[in-house]
DNA sequence: CTGAAAGCGCTAACAT
DNA sequence: ATGTTAGCGCTTTCAG
């Protein structure tokens, strides 16, 4: 039952007593139609519940559909989810829609969705990269027109936009900050894995700042966590450690989340931190915790931004547009560092 | 330039010297094919860079397209993002893209979506219906096999599925934990528009506990918020009322973060909380914060395995799925209660 | 102003 | 094991 076939062009066509262009015609804005031809049109339209076929539309025009694809790492990341809203938000009144899935970081999943995308002839691709995949693939795809932007991370193999935090700079500012309130011994609990871009990156901005502070960079101190969890154990250890860190660096708001609710558990407030990337409630915890933050809308709207620009013929150099963090300081950086080292 | 037209099954047809149904043939293991030839095509389909066009393959088939179209009020609320993670889980392995868009909780942006939706002929709806929104529409196309399933909230107009917490138990047990450290006098911030489904559900649980434990529904101590910032105003409105409440029940987890929020600014630890959804952090705070947890995960598992269900057939009842929430008791719901009133 | 025919890229149904 | 024809629902092209 039930099975009833969806109307077609020619079933509205049939019930006016005129051709099925006539009806495209109208339905499109294309071409003259008498006004009483017209409303028989849209009356049958609205009896009949017709809707037309997209897909169909698509394929006989030959341009790509009306989609964007979007990979992230994880539908659940609010970093993720407030880049994905600033995307949506900047191409609504193009009519684009979000086509997206998460790739768990995994590169054959991050693949599969692509290809997926592409077979589905999406107007842009934007995709935020696993480490381990390749995206020479693409190429073809770029060169045939379709705009290609990384987001958060750069791709590999593949010279396209991208869209990134700063990264370093805003890493650095953070650890700088811990280091301006006495703290010699700052850890580092990074993503997973370490390869990841962002990762290195923040590490990198890590070390410059001890370097300028003429700090040692002690291995032990640096770790990665892959979760929340993860993250508190990771701070557990870090801070069980013979000589421990009396400060803590959150490479991104997951870990965030894991160092803070360890240092609530075992009731360190004597631990301070600061974390790469903002997160709810960040301000009524007790100290506030100090942020590195991102700026995920802006994020969007560059990227966005970008593949319409592409999209409408802008064939100008690749660029990486490396939006600003902003340190935010509400007090977790500032707790008592240990007085003066004794000889 | 670089409109290169994409390969088609004809291009690698040609190459390879064979028909168009061949290479179809095998690329979807559809009936017979020797080795030979099977390489071959395989060969040119990479040499080629070809990729089936999923829209014509889905027009001829008459199926519909495998995508699912999912409408939430915003993409980047950690509720709806962990919902649409767990859709995502359960529908992979079938094959099935998520189509997302974010309706602001504005009727016309839902109409919208989903009428784009059902214009691409998605295998399955999935919307948390906006107040205001009609669905009656939708009523053909559910007749015609799609398997619409409402999230979150009911929608208006069609019985179809859906997939809603317990509201209204978990709120009251949320209120009564309150009543049970002592507070009689409990205000309660809920979603905005006062009209929606979850607002009234939470409400009702509220004064239901309060009627149980004979204590007097007080209009002035019930408020509403849109967004965080609403919500910690709304905070500070009701703590300077004449008679001001001692402990506070959040409608829903933005509003959870407004009033923690508002609370820490204010230096009011004395105020006792309890939130409806569970937050990042909550057990970070001090007080840690106590929450009636809803179950994403179940929500968008239930809803999709539901849907699938559909999909292949199922032609049972209507059914609305109530996911059962579950109070963490933290220790925000426990701050010290006024000492009996004096006469 | 309107219609008929052809074709987008693919596959179902029949050949062979 | 492979090819041919027709047609999905729509729009383009060219005639009326």
């Amino acid at each position: 039952m039930a099975a009833n076939r969806r109307p077609t062009l020619a079933d509205v066509a049939r019930e006016v007593g005129v051709s099925a262009k006539t009806v495209s015609r109208v339905l499109n804005e294309d071409g003259p139609a008498s006004a009483k031809t017209r409303e028989q049109v849209l009356a049958a339209v609205a009896r009949l519940g017709f809707q037309p076929n997209l897909m169909a539309r698509n394929i006989r025009v030959g341009g790509p559909d009306t989609t964007i694809g979007l990979v992230i790492p994880d539908l659940g990341n609010p970093f993720f989810g407030a880049v994905a809203r600033s995307i949506e938000d900047t191409v609504r009144d193009r009519g684009l829609t979000l086509l997206m899935g998460s790739s768990a970081d995994d590169p054959d999943r991050e693949r599969a969705l692509t290809d997926t995308f592409l077979a589905r002839r999406i107007s842009i691709l934007m995709v935020a990269p696993t480490v381990g995949a390749g995206h020479s693939h693409l190429k073809t795809h770029r060169a045939a027109g379709l705009p290609v932007v990384f987001l958060d991370r750069p791709g590999n193999g593949l010279a396209t936009d991208s869209v990134v935090s700063s990264n370093r700079a805003g890493a650095h500012e953070g650890v700088a900050h811990l280091i301006a309130h006495g703290h010699r011994r700052i850890g580092f609990i990074g993503d997973v894995p370490t390869r990841l871009y962002t990762r290195r990156e923040r590490l990198a901005g890590y070390r410059t700042a001890l370097e300028e502070a003429g700090l040692p960079y002690d291995r032990p101190l640096v770790t990665n966590a892959h979760d929340q969890q993860g993250a508190s154990t990771a701070t557990a250890q870090l801070l069980s450690l013979a000589d421990p860190p009396t400060a803590l660096f959150a490479g991104n708001n997951i870990v965030a989340l894991g160092i803070v609710t360890e240092l609530a558990r075992a009731k360190r407030k004597d631990v301070a931190v600061v974390a790469f990337d903002d997160v709810a409630l960040a301000e009524a915890l007790e100290p506030a915790l100090t942020v590195v933050a991102q700026d995920p809308e802006e994020i969007g709207r560059a990227a966005a931004a970008t593949a319409l620009a592409r999209l409408d013929g802008d064939r100008s150099r690749v660029r990486t547009i490396t939006v600003p963090t902003r340190l935010i300081v509400r007090g977790s950086g500032e707790q008592p560092a240990p007085g003066p080292q004794e000889a």
